[in-house]
DNA sequence: AGGGACCTGTCACAATAGTGTCAATAAAAC
DNA sequence: GTTTTATTGACACTATTGTGACAGGTCCCT
């Protein structure tokens, strides 16, 4: 999944420059171009990434970012601050309002592009840690959830453990034994068939909502369908 | 506790300059001369924050940053580089080596000590954030108020910081170990299942106003609903 | 010092959710 | 058509979580 940049900006150029140096670099890119378009978006599709103008129409940068910041679940929402003042009281003020790194216009793309890098780096160190994809299911490891097309999809934690050993390895085929090791521990002693009733009912609930995503090898195991 | 900042810097009067702003904001400062002294104190007594000359005796601070960054204690040890050169090659690689931040010499005290809360900020969150929003919950962290619908709510003092740590992380999910290690602190010896009444108690003082915002997560933990 | 109002941590028991097995049934292979 | 292998529903059982009660504690007020 591509990582999401909002650019909240109102001048056409300026947001023209920046989507096109950033799809180039493979982001997903919105525009807002004022900020209450800006924090509906926000709202409706939080992005990875806030590219906030300082001098934007309807609701001023300094106020969407402190708003932001005030609400729990775009707390940690990195934030950078574009402005055309350089000023240094204007620069604290962003950094104290909660911006995570302030650049002044006119800027050197590359500039810009590192000081994203640094952003996203230190906010989200290990994305593809704690978020396993695989096609549109969609698992968080830290608020252990699981997603398809949307939606949650409520998992008993055996299944839990059995459908992200199977993220882990997509389209690779365990055998029952192999997952009885990997899912329930080594030390413990279950029937064979027991996976199948496993299987099965995490199949029940993924297929819930579309097609089923698990294959069945006769006489060899069960995979994730890659 | 204060929180420790390290200067690895070897011009003196930088130095002083840096360990007066500093500790006038109430910061415990340790001062190192050169990479080696830098590595060392490092290593023995980690500090929260790391202030890095690019160019420093014994040991380059691209080096220090680098193995900062390598070893997984301190993985997570935000870093603002200081350098005289201003060269945008420099800031590009300054940030891509793993910087958090990064201030040019001569800079303006009131510049940098923002830069510091707010890199701070983002690595001990709650540092200075006044009010959280979660849904329709509304903590008040300096009055020590919680409102849900506009209704106020009156939390015990562990009920209190069980949803503040909460509403830190949104949707993640706590094992009943980490809570009472962020909770209670980490010296404390109480039972596991003690955890499970304060949930109980902040339940229900949460739900007497509307739907419980707390996640059960079968032999995992808790969490916030995100 | 005594009395209350409040908070805390524990326990025991109740309420749930999740687990493993089996047997009947279905599906595939030969 | 027979044999082998997988799916599924039922069910007893286990594990985990929810909750009311209670016995201190602490702090404040008188």
């Amino acid at each position: 999944m591509k990582i999401h940049v909002l650019i909240a900006e109102d001048e056409a150029a300026v947001c023209e420059l920046l989507r096109y140096n950033l799809e180039r670099e493979g982001y997903d890119v919105s525009v807002a171009n004022d900020g209450e378009e800006a924090l509906l978006i926000i709202e409706e599709n939080t992005p990875d990434l806030l590219l906030l103008d300082w001098m934007l129409p309807a609701v001023p940068g300094i106020e969407i970012c402190r708003r932001v910041r005030t609400r729990a679940s775009t707390k940690n929402l990195p934030i950078i601050m574009l402005t055309a003042r350089a000023e240094e009281t204007d620069r604290i003020r962003g950094l104290d309002t909660g911006a995570d790194d302030y650049i002044t216009k006119p800027f050197s793309t590359v500039e810009l592009m590192a000081r994203i890098r640094a952003v996203l780096r230190r906010i989200r160190p290990g994305l593809s840690d704690d978020t396993i994809i695989a096609g549109d299911i969609i698992m968080d490891r830290v608020a252990h959830t699981v997603k398809r097309d949307g939606q949650d999809l409520h998992l008993g934690p055996t299944e839990y453990r059995l459908l992200d050993h199977f993220m882990q390895h997509p389209g690779r085929v365990f055998s029952r034994e192999q997952l009885l090791d990997a899912v329930w521990g080594t030390d413990v002693y279950v029937e064979l068939r027991t996976v199948d009733v496993h299987v099965g009912r995490l199949r029940k609930i993924l297929k819930s909502v579309g097609e089923d995503p698990i294959r069945t090898v006769r006489s060899a195991g069960y995979a994730l369908k890659g």
